[in-house]
DNA sequence: TCAATTTATTGAAACGTTAAAATAGACTTT
DNA sequence: AAAGTCTATTTTAACGTTTCAATAAATTGA
């Protein structure tokens, strides 16, 4: 920084003022035509480009939206950045991205150096290890909007974008008991999440609804990632060799699931059916193919990024609840087609 | 924005002045330490948060990077940011994400974007249809650092970390030929691409030091896109039926190729091997596994990262030379392995 | 005891912007 | 010719910081 072009030395160059040239600038109508493409022309050439950070400094209002995603690197989480990205480029604000890495005190700093930057607004989706909203009343307090997604919490009155978990899960169990499979265990993620429960609940209904006897043991609570679904699967196979399908709150942990259960040769789908939940990429190429849900996060950053600019401008919201839904997609593959 | 406490709050209420509130709170010896105290812990109470734009504007410096990627929600771009981010935030930087959608157009209004946003330095990687790179030196001339990465320009005088694709790419054809390959086929990226030049030469090399005919048909120019890859295996093995490999650019375009041969029933690797670039995740779980290059996105961004901070921070670089080389990983899989 | 020194604090200007209020001409109106 | 009305521009203060220079009070020295 240092060598950027002032209002000032363009005033100096022109001999106007610096309320005039900003004014110019701006195209205000109090400002004479002859001035105004004078001073539009000299910046353009000289490559004059405005201090965001004064201008959000004296207007009291940035053009920067923060974001807080526990992962980066993730199909899900990506494609909701591009989703965000892709809305409010079209409105002129830039997003600053951050990641909690899974945890905690990671989402507190964080949202603290979004507060520092003076963000418009902000999306964002929990770590797997958070169970309370504190920290996020810093920003409800301070008046600056915000949207969660996907992961979001109970206890906070705000926006929030997810998917139709229940009733996806609801649907998918549904598919696997009509295909057949009769002793269905579900690997969920930490329990205090909501796409847990949701998911939880989802799979308790459709078994309730088939006459089929609930166990609390079929149901287990794992991390989010791959390991984690390997680890699981071994579990679970160990103290339910009766299991025929494994139903998992996500793709990783599936696919962890793949791995297990190739590595000990239980065959996918005939023996033990698989679903997971996201639709990565790789959803579609494994062998078997993966029934999954497509949670479309593409769909669901434009969504939420739509919703906080409305807040942030102050527009009414069309809608009844602060809660969106993203229906999701059952995408029905191989691993769910016992034979 | 608008309710956020400033130093001025806190002066009045400890009644003092906003000059010793702000050194008590940069821990300035002046202040004594009785001051300093009272000061920081009212600040920590009301949760005072320091308005970072205020800073970068008073110290013409500022915590934030800009970044710029083709594409967000690609496994190698998000895992460069990945690696960008938990560089940049260990020293209490933030970033800030652009993406030009493979756009020139979109390209150069992000780094106008990020001008105007005042970055204390820009990581880049540029678009598939960006030939030339008189747009970057608008940050140049300004002198704010930039260090580009994968798809950099040569035109550049600026730090860039890219892989060793030539080796890679040298080291990928001779096995193929050890394999018992012959007729190999390159699926290139847009020719004004640096990692487009440099692959093809690895494959030139290999292909002359083999002692094998060069035939310029089998080196096809084609966007980056799985649907490129697609398009382009059609028409190689309509033109040259005799192919026996398809050597990809990278692993979107191999998976469009694994599609079409799919499609029309040529069995991989047996009658056509096929290899890609980036070691996706599709990678490993396709069928057959895919072999293909980890390109290491997330190391990548951590080099990016380091290189630019040390830059900002007017620190000298231990290399020789400004391009700087993370080494790709060979990982040879089932796709090249002629029965 | 008066000057010199040390310690703690404050005042003021600046960073680049915006916008309300003030000003200065030029042109009408009567 | 005095008053009023436009039109175009400038002056000024403010946004929240930092830091140099100034000041005031307490301490030391001879």
């Amino acid at each position: 920084m240092g060598k950027n072009l002032t209002l000032k030395d363009l005033a100096q160059k022109l001999g106007l003022s610096i309320s005039t040239v900003s004014r110019a600038l701006q195209n205000n109508p109090a400002i004479n035509d002859d001035t105004r493409l004078r001073v539009n022309k000299l910046a353009k050439n000289l490559g004059y480009y405005p201090d965001a950070l004064a201008k959000s400094l004296k207007n009291k209002k940035s053009y920067t939206i923060g974001v807080i995603v526990p992962e980066i690197s993730h199909f899900f989480f990506s494609s909701v950045i591009d989703g965000i990205e892709d809305v409010t480029y079209k409105d002129g604000y830039a997003i600053m991205v951050t990641k909690s890495n899974e945890d905690f005190e990671r989402e507190v700093l964080n949202l603290e150096s979004l507060i520092s930057n003076r963000v418009a607004g902000v999306i964002a989706s929990i770590s797997q290890n958070t169970k309370v909203g504190k920290h996020f009343n810093n920003i409800i307090n301070r008046g600056i909007p915000l949207v969660l997604f996907d992961r979001v919490l109970d206890d906070l009155d705000v926006h929030k974008i997810v998917g139709d978990d229940f009733k996806k899960v609801y649907e998918m169990v549904n598919h696997l008991i009509d295909s057949g499979y009769q002793n269905i265990a579900y690997l969920a993620g930490p329990s205090h999440l909501n796409i847990t429960m949701n998911r939880v609940a989802g799979y308790k209904k459709a078994l309730i609804d088939n006459d089929i006897e609930l166990m609390d043991g079929l149901i287990m609570n794992v991390n989010l990632n791959e390991d984690d679904g390997f680890e699981g699967a071994k579990t679970l196979i160990r103290e339910f060799p009766k299991i025929d399908a494994i139903c998992c709150v996500n793709d990783p942990v599936a696919l962890g699931v793949y791995k297990y259960l190739n590595k000990v040769g239980i065959k996918i789908p005939d023996k033990v059916g698989v679903t997971g939940f996201s639709n990565n990429p790789s959803a579609e190429i494994i062998n078997p193919p993966m029934t999954t849900v497509d949670q479309q996060g593409y769909k669901m950053g434009r969504k939420a990024a739509k919703i906080l600019l409305q807040k942030i401008n102050n527009e009414s919201i069309d809608s009844l609840d602060k809660t969106h839904i993203i229906d999701g997609k059952l995408i029905i593959r191989d691993s769910s087609k016992k034979k």
